[in-house]
DNA sequence: TTATTACATGCGAATATTCGAATGTTACAA
DNA sequence: TTGTAACATTCGAATATTCGCATGTAATAA
């Protein structure tokens, strides 16, 4: 049962997606293709850093890569990866809204985006 | 940028559903409500892990829980995760599907729940 | 050829997850 | 009160992640 083929797959993929970089990665990737430099910089990290984290998404194949020349541009793969993450989203920013309104109605502005 | 609140929380959801035991459980309590002890034998696996499981999911509020006498039932708090998973079914059941494709059109039968 | 730009990978320390085994706790029955 | 059933928690060892830092590689420019 927990060795479910199926659910272990899942959870591999869960996991990939278990990191704020890696998910700042795939919502960037979202609005298309980008090179790994370029992710760097949107994201201001130390590039080795940012190359690991793509490494994972790339051993999971979440996302694609393509060489041209000097560059490595990398895309999602799969659409229905932005739209985990855009439930996940809804999700996240309902649940937030809610922590955060049980602590006093008067924190008013605080921004989730 | 990588220290963005939602998307920790998001990290941190995505990081509970991260385990095929975790999983396993949603899946069961997506059909209705559930006690710990049926959990347990459905998953067929040592009550104190299925209970670590649960802490896990309960410390995300990802379920819900209700004492009634002796027993715990568990229940999933949003239907949201349900979809997350279902989303996540299809994205893993074509992804296993050409993967498993790509090693011989012979290998019939292989079944992916 | 040498240098530089753009990425990737290897290594090690810090941190987090996971499981089994033992122990606690709470509700109820005897 | 004593016992038992149903869960939860704690502890420690094994394993996995993550980050910074150093190094490696491939493409191109000088």
């Amino acid at each position: 049962m927990q060795g479910d083929p199926l659910r272990r797959f899942k959870a591999d993929i869960f996991q990939a997606l278990a990191h704020p970089t890696r998910i700042a990665i795939l919502e960037f990737l979202g609005k298309g293709e980008l090179s790994a430099g370029a992710l760097m910089e949107k994201l201001g990290m130390e590039q080795a850093n940012v190359s690991q984290h793509l490494a994972v998404l790339r051993a999971k194949r979440i996302v694609a890569n393509r060489k041209a020349g000097n560059q490595v541009f990398y895309s999602v793969q799969d659409p229905i990866i932005g739209e985990v993450l855009s439930l996940m989203r809804t999700y996240c920013r309902a649940r937030l809204k809610e922590t955060l309104g049980m602590l006093g109605e008067t924190r008013k502005a605080v921004r989730v985006r």
